[in-house]
RNA sequence: GUCCCGGUAGCUCAGUAGGAUAGAGCGGCGGUUUCCUAAACCGCAGGUCAGAGGUUCGAAUCCUCUCCGGGACGCCA
């Protein structure tokens, strides 16, 4: 229960009825609710467990305390209703309450000096969260934002709690694919295995993530029934993990010069499809770092202040990793092996994580290269053990749910107790229209996803016309290309989030564009408004001095309704928190926003900023304290406040 | 076939540690702009909470079954 609810429950715990009945403040807490109406009061107590416990009448209980209720500093009318007591408040102080809170917790002028919302209940704890992971040799496609946004949503919402998060981007660098890819990029251009043998560390020239994505495709269907193209495929691949073992300090194995070929190939692809990445992440606002964080001229980057660069930024920590600079998938097959938590069966290495009449996860294939799930494996501990994590959880899609049941499963029969604190943060699947009507999941190898990029662009494109006509002054100014940036991007990433993650997205252009209502677009208009009337009150009456601003002369329900919306919003934060949903802090957003925007409507004849002073340095406090909550609130979700649009 | 996730207004969704008369946005209809941004606001219409049982003083919320949609089911990750 939030702040205002506690300081009520205080002050009831001083009831003649509760302190007889042995009823602490904490206990009054837990029976606070909303009541259905607003007329009915501001909060309502709920005598429905306690009846329970003391074996009575939940009316006649509800009758006996509220007999003994007084008014006092926060409460203003106590009255019994059935089985409830309904309270009413004194809009005055609680408001004085609320806006103090705010501004307590929101000094500074820049949205990202608040922390209204803020706790310290993670203080000490580490949470290590994977998120975005996309394949490499793959352009980024619409479906990629989810992971990426709800992942960094997660990961601000946390650290506003006191957690430190540190954002592990688990690229998908490595498997058999890319033996298909490299025999693709073979068979199709000589020139790059020339370059390879040669020693050229860019063989694959200027070639982008796009033909990369094409070479696979091409390969993988032409290998359809092709034995001899599927074994090239898994050869090219032996030979780059078989390379491997060359890096991890064992010798040079027999696979000479072509696995260094290969390690060439791979690792140009590698660097190619992460600046891709970066530009999409750039869009985003989001910043990731090659692990391990190295920089040539001061050594390493994470010495000085490392807390600050978890805050900052995020890591690439790709598959590989933990083949080609840990050898802790190699570890992981031994130690199963040896302790026969893991067996073998069809010529591969497997763990009957739930019984054999289940599908078992897999170690090592019967081709001899490790499978996604020792990686996996290896990853957990390996963050675990650097990060000391006390959570581990992975922002991945609800159809994987299955691995990391196995996955969690098998690090507890390999003895690692943390398996408990590990969770699938699942997220519905984006679905695209088919030609036949039906709504299905799409694939980058397909060719028929949707790139992000685009998405975006045509996100800013459609922002840029309207912002034309609405605001033509700004369009045409420097200002202009940034805030339709931010104000596009905006609207992709709150459509992303403002729904529970589980809900699967059937894509739409026409609700992706759609900027009314609610939108990301709209929570940033009223944020907005709120910066340009503090303006305007400054313009009229100079320097707001909120300290003096008199709460007692906010009389409209309006403006009840948005301090009791704003009190509200901490709750939402620690809500999404523990529940990684950042959806309840959207949702929340929307709420202060729209009865914003209703109080805005609702003052017309008055104005929010009029003649009175007095009047006006009131509601102006209260405008301050909707545009920081708001602000805050976007900046939890991925998103850029802008100052006008 | 087995196992997951979901089904709430025409559409997209909130609401689930059980609690008072189930709420938004979009779409539809009707209104609002000499004044702080109308990307806005106000009003009206629209519901067997998929269906059937059960638990309970009380169920959209918990349990069972059925139906419908999506997903996963050993060598892609």
């Amino acid at each position: 229960m939030g702040f205002v609810e506690q300081a009520v429950a205080a002050e009831m715990a001083q009831w003649a009825g509760f302190g007889q009945a042995g009823i602490d403040a904490k206990k009054i807490v837990e029976n606070l609710s909303a009541p259905p109406k607003v007329e009915m009061g501001d909060l309502a107590f709920g005598t429905f467990r306690l009846a329970k416990e003391l074996g009575a009448k939940p009316p006649e209980l509800a009758a006996k305390f509220a007999a003994t209720g007084k008014p006092g500093k926060l409460l203003s009318e106590v009255k019994a209703a059935g089985p409830y007591i309904n309270l009413k408040l004194s809009r005055a102080e609680v408001t004085k309450l609320v806006l103090e809170e705010v501004e307590r917790t929101s000094a500074g002028a820049q949205p990202k000096d608040w922390r209204y919302g803020a706790s310290e209940s993670g203080r000490g704890k580490t949470l290590v969260i994977d998120l975005s992971s996309p394949n490499i040799a793959k352009p980024l496609a619409v479906h990629h934002l989810r992971s990426t946004m709800i992942g960094y949503s997660i990961k601000k919402i946390r650290e506003s709690q006191g957690w430190r998060v540190v954002g592990v981007n688990h690229l998908g660098d490595w498997g058999t694919g890319f033996g298909k890819l490299i025999a693709g990029l073979k068979k199709y251009f000589p020139d790059v295995e020339k370059r390879a043998n040669a020693g050229d560390p860019r063989p694959l020239g200027d070639m982008s993530v796009q033909t990369l994505n094409e070479t696979y495709a091409r390969f993988n269907n032409e290998s359809k029934g092709d034995d001899e193209l599927v074994e090239a495929g898994k050869n090219e691949f032996a030979l780059l993990e078989q390379y491997i073992e060359v890096l991890i300090g064992g010798t040079q194995a027999a696979t000479g010069k072509a696995g260094e070929a290969n390690f060439r190939i791979w690792q140009h692809a590698r660097d190619i499809s992460l600046s891709e990445f970066e530009r999409m992440y750039a869009h985003l606002g989001l910043s990731f770092h090659l692990w391990p964080v190295v920089d040539l001229q001061l050594g390493r980057v994470l010495t000085s202040e490392p807390e600050a660069f978890y805050r900052e930024h995020c890591l690439y920590i790709g598959e590989s990793y933990y083949v080609a600079a840990e050898d802790l998938c190699r570890r992981i097959i031994a130690d199963a092996t040896a302790n026969r938590v893991a067996e073998e069966s069809e010529k591969a290495i497997v763990i009957y994580t739930h019984g054999k009449d289940r599908p078992p996860l897999m170690l090592v294939k019967n081709d001899g290269a490790t499978s996604y799930h020792v990686r996996d494996l290896a990853a957990a501990l390996y963050r675990h053990r650097h990060w000391q994590a006390d959570e581990l959880t992975y922002v991945v899609g609800g159809e994987q749910k299955w691995h990391f049941e196995q996955l969690f499963k098998a690090l507890e029969l390999m003895g690692h107790g943390f398996s408990k604190n590990c969770s699938h943060t699942e997220f519905g699947l984006m679905l695209f229209q088919q030609a036949d009507g039906k709504w299905q999941k799409t694939s980058t190898r397909r060719g028929t996803a949707i790139m992000l990029e685009d998405l975006l662009d045509e996100a800013i494109k459609s922002v840029r016309e309207i912002m034309v006509q609405k605001n033509p002054e700004l369009a045409n100014s420097p200002e202009g290309e940034k805030t339709a940036h931010a104000v596009g991007v905006g609207a992709v990433v709150f459509n992303d989030l403002k729904n529970g993650r589980r809900n699967n997205v059937k894509f739409d252009w026409d609700a992706v564009l759609d900027f009314e209502g609610e939108s990301g677009p709209y929570m940033l208009y009223q944020y907005v408004r709120m910066g340009s009337v503090t303006e305007k009150f400054r313009e009229v009456h100079g320097e707001p001095d909120f300290d003096n601003g008199d709460a007692g002369l906010l009389a409209l329900d309006e403006e009840w309704r948005i301090v009791k919306l704003i009190a509200e919003f901490p709750e939402a934060v620690a809500k999404a928190s523990a529940e990684f949903e950042p959806s309840i802090v959207a949702r929340k957003l929307v709420e202060i926003a729209s009865a914003a925007s209703s109080w805005w409507t609702a003052t017309k004849d008055t104005r929010i900023v009029g003649d009175n002073r007095e009047l006006s340095l009131a509601r102006v406090r209260l405008v301050n304290a909707i545009r920081r909550t708001l602000g805050r609130g976007l900046l939890l979700l991925g998103m850029q406040p802008v100052e006008r649009m």
